[in-house]
DNA sequence: GAGGTTAATTGACAAATGTCAATTGGGCTG
DNA sequence: CAGCCCAATTGACATTTGTCAATTAACCTC
């Protein structure tokens, strides 16, 4: 059954780029419209091409964007706490073009896509956020674009565990935050293709045992890798 | 040397989703700022890394995006007239994730970013078209990745065929609006390969000669194609 | 902690795609 | 229109990636 916010998950959303800006009376009118669901793991919270009536947002656990044609399926995204997903859907009110799915326990908050249309013309603050977001999306996905068709396999692997030592606590030692099946293909490859690319990694100094990833020194990695801000910095 | 924009070319200007529905005066602020210029072919107008000074729009011509990372080089769309591009980095005034180069003459406007930002705050249905330009060019990048990931390079050139078929006045035969070797960079293969691509598509009914394609049933390629509007539609 | 379920790994093989070199073809220019 | 240049094609081969089947490992539940 679905409920309304509480103060303490609209104070968790009030944080986000996307809402911090804008004034408190529209940011109070756009809670009003919310619902916050919890949702056990592996289900289907939207379906690509479906119209879209919500924009979502991660309060915890962790969501899947995937998309699938012909029988095949890939991984497109994971959305960790607290961060919106299918924005452009929202404002656009055009279909879906990616499935989501919970992969653990999640709570999400629903916003009528409506009201945050609504909201978009009467709010400058908003709009300008909406702006940015969108263009930051934009980016992330052309970066995507380019390690799909610059990189090889072994390549895209080897710089998303870069990019994963940079933003852990201890970068010579870390664990990996998706499945392997879901890594596989978030980088565009077979499972059986990604144990074998760990295991070539393995000159190259990277150990990794189950979940857990050990990069000693990085210097090889790196020579392998060639991590450029234009693909793999994210704030970039 | 570098032109201030004719009535002519403002009006053509003033045509786009992007520009018709804002104020005169906004628009003629815009354009006080704006330049023109003819390029001859091949010359390379913005740099991947760069930061992004100017929104560019063709206004004749074609001009190639491109991106580049370790000698390799791959083809990421072609825009032609009259429309925008780069819009994302000029907004958040962001390098530039892609290269530009004219593929024939063309004449460009250049409209300073920092311009486009200012009359963003000011006008509201600019910032409004400007976020369905933005989400529009968002859900392209998806598509695109989607028929990256999910397609193979076969079934990436049959659906481009019949999407080309579909925008041409005659669906039976048509030109390629591009060369073969930009064609199969784009569709994320070799010229080499596309060849032969091509050549496998003529069980299926297609028959590919210099720039002329034709195909007379589209019903055999269509079954292999399998298009879909979550991947193949522009304006989905 | 036993049993069952699913993920991950491995080996053998197949298919897809890329590389290199040589040749053909088309279009431009003087 | 001859000559040149570059795109396109072709063949032979290498590499990458995927598929299938079998096995091992990890994880959960009772």
């Amino acid at each position: 059954m679905p409920l309304r916010t509480s103060q303490n998950e609209s104070d968790e959303l009030r944080k986000l780029d996307l809402f911090s800006d804008m004034e408190d009376a529209h940011f109070e009118a756009l809670m009003r419209g919310a619902y916050v669901q919890n949702f056990p793991p592996a289900i289907e919270l939207i379906h690509e091409g479906e119209p879209s009536d919500f924009l979502h947002v991660v309060l915890e656990g962790s969501v899947e964007l995937f998309a699938g044609w012909n029988g095949r399926e890939t991984t497109m995204a994971t959305v960790r706490p607290v961060s919106t997903f299918i924005l452009a859907a929202s404002i656009k009110g055009a279909p879906y073009l990616m499935s989501a799915r919970t992969v653990e326990k999640s709570r999400i908050i629903l916003l009528p896509s409506s009201d945050v249309r609504t909201i978009f013309d009467e709010d400058q603050a908003f709009a300008r956020a909406v702006v940015t977001e969108l263009a930051q999306c934009y980016r992330h996905v052309v970066k995507n674009t380019k390690n799909l068709k610059l990189r090889t396999s072994l390549e895209r692997l080897a710089n998303y565990l870069i990019r994963q030592s940079e933003v852990s606590a201890e970068p010579t030692a870390f664990d990996l935050p998706i499945e392997k099946r879901r890594l596989a293909s978030y980088l565009g490859m077979t499972p059986e293709n990604l144990s074998r690319a760990i295991k070539s990694l393995h000159p190259y100094g990277v150990t990794v045992t189950g979940q857990h990833v050990s990069i000693p020194d990085d210097r090889d990695l790196r020579r392998l890798a060639r991590p450029t801000p234009l693909i793999d910095d994210p704030s970039h």
